[in-house]
DNA sequence: CTGTAAATTTTACGGTGTTAATTTACGTTC
DNA sequence: GAACGTAAATTAACACCGTAAAATTTACAG
């Protein structure tokens, strides 16, 4: 007797229909201007409506996010080349990287906004990070395979991710400091990235173990202790 | 006859102790936690006082932010070593920045948070991030006197700050992948930041001048093409 | 048609930033 | 010392916001 559930499948839809409006308003707007009330008008439905999708603001926050993460990955991976050296490969998937932030320095800070719910805290936000993060990493894996590279494939990825990582939302963010612009710090960077890794078989204590470092003093592997052995 | 104004350095007192009062509102409650009316409530003072100190909320931020950036910068110059080689003195200099980011990583992110207005907006902001880079300019520069490093002291201190940054602001955010630590990454970071800069002489056309890139498809600099000359 | 449960809207509360009106406090002048 | 004028400070008001609960509409099985 009672009235049919809404099929999951729709309230998905509906849900994804949301939060890409929502995106809308964060990409014209800002952040400030994202809000259940100013959300559901446009949607021309209730105020409270979109508590039916989201279970709270941060909830929304989140699944914008997770879009804009997926969008990136997407990005990322159609500019792939199929065919390429390891090298032209990593520095392919490098220059996606840039290119993306480049078209969509809003989403990318909201992607890496500071003053978010810590990651771990929502799977699906862990989920696409980790996908978007192994895919650079098989990259990095495949030079590693063929000799070019050395190290471990996670840690050098990362390694790789930080240096961009640092210098992309910086840029996103308007903080580069004055005078110089991210045409002129992208190349030295990346160059450096890679002339490193290629050249430097890792040299044994820093890379695979660091410093134990369980004190809070020293922070840096101090480089001019010989090693023991 | 009037009512005497309070002296411009009374006022000013006001403001750093509402401004340091919002930062331990900031500090334990977090941003969201920052309002004219608690902060206010905490000083004791109606709700809308706060307006004779600050324009904004956003001023007020802004206030936060260049209270956080002072302290930053006087936590990592009074951790520099007075007499030490160019080398070491930058590796304190890194050291000292991480140091500040693990004790303080609220602090950093609010210094460094997205989604605030850009920095070239407020002439405080600008002053207290200029102060801070060429503090670590000079550090580098000494270094390229020295003859240790090459290259563009400024372009220099920004690459290195960019990796630090990024490893920093990951980590501040609790966004480092799952299993790698900021222990793990920063000695090779450092070594690798520390070892492309002294070994490379700035292979000309990268560094120096970088690719022209004023189309928006090619952004990395082609490291295969030889250099003409 | 009717009952019933889901879907949706309405109402309500406490909080926010911000502006305008109002009150308070104090130095100057009679 | 009382009255005045102005700066300082508070109060009142508005338009938002997130969120919870009540009220209502809606759609379908019988």
């Amino acid at each position: 007797m009672p009235r049919a559930q809404h099929s999951p499948a729709a309230v998905d839809a509906t849900r994804q229909r949301l939060a890409a409006l929502a995106l809308d308003i964060y990409r014209v707007e800002g952040l400030d201007a994202i809000s259940f009330r100013r959300l559901a008008e446009a949607a021309g439905i209730s105020h409270t409506l979109p508590y039916r999708y989201f279970d709270s603001k941060e909830a929304l926050l989140v699944a914008l996010r997770v879009q804009c993460m997926e969008h990136f990955e997407q990005f990322v991976r159609a500019r792939e080349p199929s065919q390429a050296a390891p090298m032209p490969r990593i520095e392919s998937l490098a220059a996606a990287y840039v290119e993306y932030v480049r078209a969509h320095p809003a989403d990318y800070q909201l992607i890496f906004s500071t003053h978010q719910p810590a990651i771990n805290q929502y799977p699906d936000l862990l989920a696409a990070r980790r996908s978007l993060f192994e895919h650079a990493v098989s990259v990095v894996q495949h030079a590693i395979d063929a000799g070019v590279l050395h190290g471990d494939a996670r840690v050098l990825t990362h390694l790789f991710w930080i240096s961009l990582h640092g210098l992309m939302t910086l840029h996103a963010a308007g903080q580069l400091v004055h005078g110089l612009t991210l045409e002129a710090l992208i190349a030295p960077l990346v160059t450096r990235m890679v002339q490193t890794t290629t050249s430097a078989p890792t040299p044994g204590p820093a890379a695979s173990k660091p410093a134990p470092a369980s004190a809070d003093v020293i922070v840096l592997a101090p480089r001019r202790r010989k090693p023991t052995a």
